[in-house]
DNA sequence: GTGAAAGCGCTAACAT
DNA sequence: ATGTTAGCGCTTTCAC
């Protein structure tokens, strides 16, 4: 059952031999037109497509791109893979997505099972737990192509696509600050991710040229990026119960601020809460807390260039040496 | 570059033939427990895996199977996508995900996509703007095995998962009734879809047993699933400009919730809204709306019975004509 | 218990 | 311009 026609089927209707068929399909020049005509019409009109199961093993390629993210149900991830997929479709080529749900374990094992798989490339956004590098960085030893977008790790160089982090949150602190917000805590993510730390420095820096102190009281890590409610859920146990409250907090990601405001409903339902704003591509957030300015990434464009760049590592003839960094700009989006 | 060990190489080294090896590695009873040891031990060293590709061409079988729903980006989904994977990894199967994001012309491409790269079955959530289901169809006569779960279609026969749709939605429009709401209105999905009708008919049915008539006014369709905010905006401008306002909403799907909680919003921010309700497979909409109960999809259940399904079918050595349709109970989430 | 040989569907030297 | 051959990495008859 489902057995589809083959470029030999067509070779022995047609009287051909295989590789007249195959450079038919392939439009060398050195086939007569009239030739190409028939096989190709054949081609067509029996519905034939080359098998790519055959292809790859021919070519040692698979034209196939893995894609590791934490989780694909939130909506920077799914962004960034819609826009790899924009060019990865374009370009020919079939993305293989798998989740880490934050899990150095789960990393591990998917990582190693795309680079069984023979995908061509791999577009990496590290765990939360992950802190130890071997397996990635054994891939990139035996040659496979990687490209980090997002959460990136400098345990070896590569092409990474990343947010102007600390830009954005700058920019995000500083219209919370022209507010007239005082104290304004920090829920971060997990603390070796190089997101929190280029979003801990806008956090501390906006602070500081409003001469305003940054103090470390009020920056709580959340070491599984918000997958264990409890651990939000302390956090801002935390906050609320200090002395001086903040009064505004800012969050590091979607998932957390969804986390943070589950938790103060849940630890203070009656009273006021600081105010809530953060990283945010999701518009769920604007519903909960109308009024508030938040950090966007250009998660489209990221996974376009983070695809450009692993099809360019993947189909350059030379090792390739020279690796770029490129930074893109956030949006802060203020509400009236 | 990046060239693994293959199964030649371990004959070479061990001073083997490539059947022996392929032998051992397989297990096989006719090989010396002696040299078995000797081939698992080297290949163990030499983190020697099969490559899938020639595997596959081998045995015309690809272990991959594809998903296809309309956006990972949403909880039900995503949580079908886990459920999948659970079952997938343990019986050696990987899976590529696919989007339609309810578009009928990408839902096409994207099939088509899916069975070229060779996946040995499918695992199908028709898109809200399907009404052909030609390009479906043709691959089933081929004998590709499919799937279909929650969106189901009835142009052919093969295995489905749904939800218990109709007692679902009756059982939150009891809830709601019994709140005392008077004036329920209905925002559903797009018409065609199986998911629409069933819950169409548990809302009327509450209505009818509760002696309260079940108006077609009271209803609007999303014929793009929500996917276009002005289509959910011009129900809620119908719904808050009739003349008996409704006092609760029942909503038809997480994303319709999003954009109906959106639109009440926008188009009447200062006034008490009717509640809303409905189906929900995320935290976030008690956030938004304290105090309702809403219907709980058992998503990760659902992907794990589908994919169970599907591999009976792919592995079936006579070809399946009795099909099974499962339907799993949802669960009423009532909030204090 | 092990090996030789064929073949899955395709391409690419190397003929002619 | 077309055909012959070999081979990608693996399994599986069929031999011995």
């Amino acid at each position: 059952m489902f057995k589809p026609i083959t470029l030999k089927d067509i070779a022995t209707a047609l009287d051909l031999s295989p590789s007249t068929v195959s450079r038919a399909l392939s439009d060398s020049y050195e086939i007569n037109t009239e030739t190409k005509k028939r096989v190709l019409d054949y081609a067509e009109e029996h519905n034939y497509k080359k098998n790519p199961i055959a292809l790859s093993l021919r070519k040692r390629r698979s034209y196939s791109v893995g894609i590791i993210v934490c989780e694909v149900a939130n909506n920077f991830f799914s962004q960034v893979i819609d826009g790899i997929e924009s060019i990865a479709y374009s370009k020919g080529y079939h993305v293989i997505i798998s989740q880490s749900h934050d899990s150095y374990e789960r990393e591990v094992v998917n990582i190693q099972h795309l680079a069984n798989r023979s995908v061509d490339g791999l577009l990496v956004s590290m765990s939360a737990e992950t802190k130890d590098f071997s397996h990635i960085l054994k891939l990139h030893k035996q040659g496979l192509p990687i490209v980090f977008f997002d959460r990136v790790i400098s345990a070896f160089d590569t092409h990474t696509v990343t947010s102007n982090n600390k830009k954005g949150t700058k920019d995000a602190m500083q219209a919370l600050i022209d507010k007239g917000f005082k104290r304004i805590a920090h829920l971060a993510n997990a603390p070796h991710l190089s997101i929190t730390k280029e979003r801990l420095e806008g956090y501390q820096e906006a602070l500081r040229v409003n001469n305003m102190e940054a103090k470390d009281s009020m920056v709580r890590y959340c070491h599984h990026g918000g997958r264990l409610q409890q651990e939000v859920e302390d956090a801002i146990k935390y906050f609320i119960s200090m002395d001086e409250k903040p009064d505004a907090i800012f969050v590091a990601s979607d998932r957390l601020s969804i986390g943070c405001l589950t938790a103060l409903k849940k630890l203070s339902p009656h009273q006021t809460h600081p105010a809530v704003t953060g990283f945010s591509n999701s518009d769920i957030l604007d519903l909960l807390q109308p009024g508030f300015s938040c950090v966007r990434q250009p998660a489209f464009e990221m996974g376009r260039v983070a695809m450009n760049m692993l099809v360019q590592l993947i189909e350059s003839k030379y090792p390739v040496t020279e690796f770029e960094s490129i930074v893109l700009d956030t949006e802060l989006i203020k509400q009236k």
